[in-house]
DNA sequence: CGACCAATTGAATGTGTTCAACCCGTGTGG
DNA sequence: CCACACGGGTTGAACACATTCAATTGGTCG
């Protein structure tokens, strides 16, 4: 199953890809795959070589490390029209963590070497990809503020906020649909299930109505004044 | 006071700048600045355009954020040999942080507009400079985990570890001189002063005695041992 | 129907924070 | 030269938040 014309012109909108002309992303694209993979397939584990990034256009994908007494810490998820990894290939060491799909889902799987070629003689796609891991490490920023200044409902508060795209403006209230599984969003917000569980109990205060996967935000600006400090 | 050609030599041994020309570097040196700035000094804040970016020559830099209800989190630390902030120039929002000296000291100032032009024109420095941003996003990715599965006392350990130049591996002991002042260190390790000073205390189970900013560990591997889990 | 797994809830525990008191070295002004 | 204030650091006690362990619910798949 290839691209389609509008999933192509969806790459192309990728900060990643920017810096490429039409006709240069079609010449990548004819390096790369299109594939589908199960639930639970491990794309990569950490220390392998890094020999391709990754871009999702369906379905979700954990980043995550192995602790030596069996933990897990989820670094990062990305769902459809994100890159990762893209950073890895220049380390040397490896991928600095293991990928696995959380979804079944497709992704485009690009070879390092060939883009790496590119980048060295595309001074525009160079700066593309500079600018993209700017953007990354930025976000990685943002997380640590985060975990260290919030509590656990505000940085559950906070989650939702980020998936609940807000249609009609003049409505302070909107549903959001949490995309994958709470042990996963637990995990990825630096907490066990039971405490997010709580902290979605806790959430009602705030107007916050959580049945299974529908979450119900009754007033959007209060909760982002919750997820402040202070 | 200009820089030393010793300096040169360890700015070019920088990752950073691993993609110049002796020439190349020197052309850059010729548009960049060396200041001294005394302790506190402020070199620029949050959300300030990315004017320039920095080489620590001597001394240290705190970066740091400051929460609405003035809470600081210091996100990094530079010391001598490191450069910082070079990730901001592909930031359209400006500096992700804000800086300042913790000590007085010197530093190299990049304009990165001058830097940018040359990343555009040199493809192995546009790769160096990947590279380099491959090893902060890393090192986030390190911290992330730290935070998320090591106790207080831990987190001290693994940073006096850091710290830690084994001089001669036939001791299995080392002393250490805690580089800055504690709450620094406490709030660089996201945690309470008065947490980093029982955390100092507790350590002494494991060999660690402190007094002042000197610390001796008795038993190097045995304190690496005790920052793993599980 | 029964087994299993995700999710929830309760109770006990643990780790770190908060608030307060105190010590000590340094620097300042009388 | 001494008295005193100040800031960094330490320590104690009460508290808050999250984890752990355990029990229970509810849904789904066999």
């Amino acid at each position: 199953m290839p691209l389609s014309a509008q999933e192509i012109e969806r790459i192309h909108e990728l900060p990643l890809f920017s810096g490429l002309s039409p006709d240069g992303l079609r010449d990548l694209l004819s390096v790369a795959a299109v594939r589908v993979h199960g639930k639970r397939k491990t794309l990569f584990l950490q220390g392998d070589p890094a020999t391709h990034f990754f871009v999702v256009l369906s379905g979700w994908v954990k980043l995550y490390r192995l602790r030596p007494d069996g933990a897990e810490v989820v670094v990062e998820i990305f769902g459809a029209g994100e890159s990762f990894a893209e950073g890895a290939m220049h380390m040397p060491e490896g991928y600095p963590v293991s990928g696995e799909m959380v979804e079944e889902g497709r992704l485009l799987e690009v070879p390092t070497a060939a883009f790496g070629e590119r980048v060295r003689q595309n001074p525009d796609l160079a700066i593309s990809m500079l600018a993209s891991m700017a953007v990354r490490l930025k976000s990685f920023v943002n997380r640590i503020e985060k975990a260290e200044t919030q509590t656990a409902a505000q940085r559950v508060a906070d989650f939702m906020l980020k998936f609940s795209r807000q249609d009609r403006p003049e409505d302070k209230g909107v549903v959001v649909r949490l995309p994958y599984d709470k042990q996963l969003i637990a995990n990825r917000l630096g907490m066990k299930p039971e405490t997010l569980s709580r902290a979605l109990s806790a959430l009602r205060k705030q107007g916050v109505h959580v049945d299974g996967a529908r979450a119900e935000i009754r007033d959007l600006p209060a909760l982002k004044r919750f997820t402040a400090p202070g």
